[in-house]
DNA sequence: TATAAAAAAGGTGTTTTTCCTGTATAATTA
DNA sequence: TAATTATACAGGAAAAACACCTTTTTTATA
């Protein structure tokens, strides 16, 4: 029987190595190698046709070259590889750039052995996998009801990093070159934009969209 | 062959069914079941004495009850069992928890399979393993060239966890039926104990310490 | 170039936070 | 038992944060 062949991409290799195990043991699924990170799989990818496989599992969060960014180059220069996502994150933006530079399935490491099975051979055989959160995602996204996707510009992310720090808003306006008055401004207009009601939310907001990291 | 058994808690169930399988790989290793969380372990401990293991592999981030307060759950009740953190996180001073709470091991995630073995085997037979990185952390701590930890106690800990909410003071007064001149007094003693400015600097204290997760 | 939109800044007032200095009381300990 | 320590609470003042509304300046662009 001829198997599909997979790459795990993942930064934490007992992980990779565990799920490279675990994919083993899928009867229709063999995997072809692991890779640390985006700039691996490039270079793998680039050295032989040998090492091009059918799925690549992908991680986001990965040093050097990301999920997202490897994902960008794979679906550019190899569009027969079908790529999913293989992540610990929930977030409807992180899904949605996943989905738009060419990931064709989105799992969160919380799923069962079964569903990744399911999964691969879906990918594999049909060209496309969707959990239903994600087709949810997708529905919203397209039918314009769900939660339009905000989008702070550069220098609401920098006031952003900087409402993370100990500064007090005059500080910051300081160190921005702009009035106080002005970074007021920006403050009351973040938060009615990320719907939070004081400074902690701006805090937790920048946290979870991974503007500011701890 | 009597083989140590083993428990893996990490919520990402696709990650702790990957390790599961490969620990099973390992010769004098069985494992005896998966958790999704520390509040599991401790109903699957609870439940009945043959679902006490010889070693727990812990993820140190998790929902509901974190490998911190697991561990120290564990070391209370169950001194017989062994712990080993296996997290993604190099952080000083969350090793140093673990430790501290009575993990006698921490491994991170971006190891290599054979490190992980010899690591459940030297914890299994001797009692202990440490990373060279773990083991420097531990001279430097001993020597008193570390920071000397900062205990919170249960209420400022409580505290702590709204003051990361967006609540005002007077609210999280109600809340712990205080007077809010009382949680006041809570606030100025953590400030200077924990040596920050303002409450932005509570919110990232307790984020890099776990006492909340966003 | 006229004009609309966005960014920056100002005015004013309220609420919350922060920072003091104290008092009372129960528990701990010398 | 006396002293110490920890906890709960109070008053008041100054600083910072928050809210809302207006005006000026830039920028884009039709």
């Amino acid at each position: 029987m001829i198997k599909y062949s997979v790459v795990i991409v993942d930064d934490h290799t007992l992980l990779s190595q565990a799920i490279a195990a675990m994919v083993n043991t899928f009867e229709k699924f063999k995997v072809l190698y692991t890779c640390k990170n985006g700039q691996e799989l490039v270079d793998q990818f680039s050295s032989s046709p040998k090492f091009i496989p059918d799925v690549v599992l992908m991680d986001i969060n990965m040093p050097i070259m990301n999920g997202i960014e490897t994902t960008e180059w794979i679906t550019k220069n190899h569009q027969d590889v079908n790529v999913m996502a293989l992540s610990v994150e929930d977030e409807d933006t992180t899904i949605l750039k996943m989905l738009k530079v060419g990931a064709i399935g989105y799992l969160l490491k919380d799923t069962e052995k079964s569903v990744l099975e399911n999964a691969l051979v879906e990918i594999a055989e049909n060209g496309f996998y969707h959990t239903k959160n994600v087709t949810n995602l997708l529905m919203k996204s397209l039918s314009g009801n769900g939660k339009e996707e905000i989008i702070l510009n550069d220098r609401q992310v920098a006031f952003m990093k900087h409402a993370c720090s100990e500064l007090t808003y005059k500080e910051i306006a300081d160190i921005m070159c702009l009035s106080p008055k002005t970074i007021d401004g920006y403050r009351d207009v973040l938060f009615t934009k990320l719907n939070v009601k004081n400074r902690v939310g701006l805090v937790m907001y920048a946290i979870k969209n991974k503007i500011y990291t701890p």
